[in-house]
DNA sequence: TGCATTTAAGTTGTGCACAATGTATATTTT
DNA sequence: AAAATATACATTGTGCACAACTTAAATGCA
């Protein structure tokens, strides 16, 4: 039941302590994992959606995808240029915004990148069915409180 | 389908990246709530195992419960203590630890905190039966992955 | 055209997470 | 009992997250 008694202040319910700690699990799970690249996990995600975009990005898309404003974004991309991941241009056509395109060596780093997923899928021993089915659940809950 | 192709790099299609962003999600949602305390996040969970502690808790049993070091710790309760919301004070039998108890400040807080996670129950528009649904998914990947 | 408003990034300050290291106390071993 | 080891916590340093604020450029509109 859910109401306003002894339990429901109880951290084995929350549903917000399994994401909180999951989150972290899986943290600690890629980490190793991407030391071998010498990325961070959030640094991992940049990586991600760079080597799927056909045309430079600007700060702002990368922050739509990745959920995370420029007080996050600014530093983070700057450590990943001065790591020789990315570069960061001021766009000519309105210099407001910045253009964050993969160095030659961010690039190269997609075929190192490529064998993760498939590791990390396995990692979590679930079916293709149940990882579909997590996905879906987890999906409509970002929806209803995103 | 799982393999080494295309598809397995695509930000959509990580798992990693869905919990990551529901934990930030969850955060956000939180903490205009928890403002009401003056708690953050992290904060509020060391309160959640505090409110339900029949005695006076180690920094070790803390840290175990909420699967958090001491370098996260110690500062994080040094600030709750600075905020009158707990003591620490070295055992007198066993010097090494530390135990934190609340100040009636700290216990007082409950009574505020109760409507919370009925509050957020209903934020996530889920039904009892898929929270438990979904709270089992997420122990059992916890189990496998942690 | 001039000025207010909006937009895109960057900066500052606080609070986690966590690896690596340090310090003091307790326990075990010889 | 002395030395080695283990335990509990603290500290240092790095990298996020995010709120609040700043800066500079573009846009809208009177």
């Amino acid at each position: 039941m859910i109401s306003s008694g002894k339990e429901t202040l109880k951290l084995e319910n929350q549903l917000c302590f399994r994401l909180y700690n999951l989150s972290k699990s899986m943290n600690r799970l890629y980490a190793p994992v991407l030391k071998e690249l010498e990325l961070t996990y959030p640094q991992y995600l940049v990586m991600l959606v760079l080597w799927q975009a056909t045309e430079p990005l600007k700060v702002k898309a990368l922050g739509e995808k990745l959920d995370l404003d420029t007080g996050t974004l600014s530093p983070l991309l700057k450590r990943m240029e001065k790591l020789n991941l990315l570069s960061r241009n001021r766009n000519k056509e309105d210099e407001r915004s910045v253009e964050i395109k993969l160095t030659q060596h961010g690039q190269s780093l997609k075929t190192k990148a490529e064998h993760i997923p498939t590791q990390m899928f396995k990692v979590t021993k679930l079916s293709i069915d149940k990882l579909h089915n997590l996905n879906k659940m987890l999906d409509k809950l970002s929806e209803n409180i995103g």
